[in-house]
DNA sequence: AACAAAGTAGGTAGATTTACCTATTAAAAG
DNA sequence: CTTTTAATAGGTAAATCTACCTACTTTGTT
């Protein structure tokens, strides 16, 4: 009985690692690399021509990155099944991605039988996980910062806990905005209700309240 | 026997408290108001017509305030008393007027006879002490912070101790800056500093690192 | 005398924070 | 069902901080 080939796209910046790639799964006769792109924008260019199922997609890309690729193809073809593929191992990156709709999860550094395996099962049952995806999941993709024992203050939100915290470790907006995945725009506004509850002029004020309450 | 008045030049921004000033001084026969003026640069302009003896000098102004004044006073007429008038009774800015070679400090909420009394003095002897003015010169102007016991990290110098404790209270660079009679720019200078000697990204760094070592 | 360290202060440029707004959405509470 | 809250995010402007410089003076030390 003859099966058609799973079609597959690699997306990533970088030319060697995707030759890798393209090597491990030319073993499997099943597998066939229709395509490569640089970035998700070249992938949409690309995909026009050739329609794939999977597409093995990095999230770190210069142009367009791997999350907002992965955004549109959840809109404009929900039926491609994505694979995500990453250097950092994070809880909140994993939630994310997986909220945002991804089949798979892969780290760069996993061996070649299990890249093979992932690209078969999201071909086949249309997801694949590892256990420290589904640990993640579990975790609800992050260890949220909580209020400490017998905190009397204001009552600061969860959210805005998540910022202090991130704040303490010496943390901009922009960069606490991108572990999150929101605004930076929206991290200035938990600071400034922060600021605002906890009567502080400035990020100073603030870091001196969250050890005095222990957040720290 | 017939003694030549004191000759008087007020100088304050505050109208109405310049009328009170001038009331309790007109009760003396020996005082001569000889001229007001509303900042430094009136002062000088009228000084050219009216010379004086002392100087009651409000150290808070707008366009040239009483420490320019103070100083430019005493390069150009070494032989001027001044009696220097706050709000604020600050060690530090007692001890920094001293050093600019003030003759006298009151507070704005001394009682007459004391302000008679200072201009009396200042008039006759040269220099005015209050109690808090003699206590605020032999602790040195300031209660300097110090790097607390058992201390080992990067060698921190007074004057950076001075300026991690000031940024750890909520203040600018510019506040502090004015607080220590310095450039902002110098202030930034010994933050760039402290930030290398304790290796922060920013300000939030160095005050977890000022609480880490008990310095706040 | 030469050198190092501390304190001072300026220039320029860019990044970040702060201070005001407005506005939408979802969820919770009344 | 209306109201409130939390979370989201955008605009504009000014203030502040950060990161590079350079330079001078004083003090103390080889």
């Amino acid at each position: 009985m003859n099966v058609l080939p799973i079609r597959i796209a690699l997306v990533d910046d970088q030319k060697l690692f995707r030759g890798g790639l393209k090597m491990i799964l030319s073993d499997r006769p099943d597998f066939k690399v229709v395509f490569e792109a640089d970035n998700g924008k070249q992938f949409f260019e690309r995909l026009a021509f050739e329609p794939v199922d999977v597409v093995i997609l990095d999230v770190e890309m210069p142009v367009m990155d791997g999350i907002e690729t992965l955004e549109m193809i959840r809109d404009k073809h929900p039926d491609i099944r994505v694979i995500m593929l990453t250097m950092h191992d994070s809880d909140r990156l994993i939630n994310h991605l997986m909220q945002l709709g991804a089949n798979g999860f892969l780290l760069k550094d996993e061996n070649p039988e299990i890249v093979r395996t992932a690209v078969e099962r999201v071909g086949q049952e249309g997801i694949f996980f590892r256990d420290y995806v589904s640990k993640a999941l579990l975790k609800g993709g992050r260890q949220k910062p909580t209020k400490p024992e017998g905190y009397f203050g204001p009552n600061i939100s969860e959210r805005e806990m998540e910022v202090l915290a991130l704040i303490c470790q010496e943390f901009t907006s922009k960069e606490i905005a991108e572990k999150l995945f929101i605004s930076a725009r929206t991290v200035e506004g938990h600071r400034r209700s922060l600021q605002d509850k906890t009567g502080s002029r400035n990020l100073v004020g603030l870091v001196l309240y969250a050890v005095k309450n222990g957040i720290v």
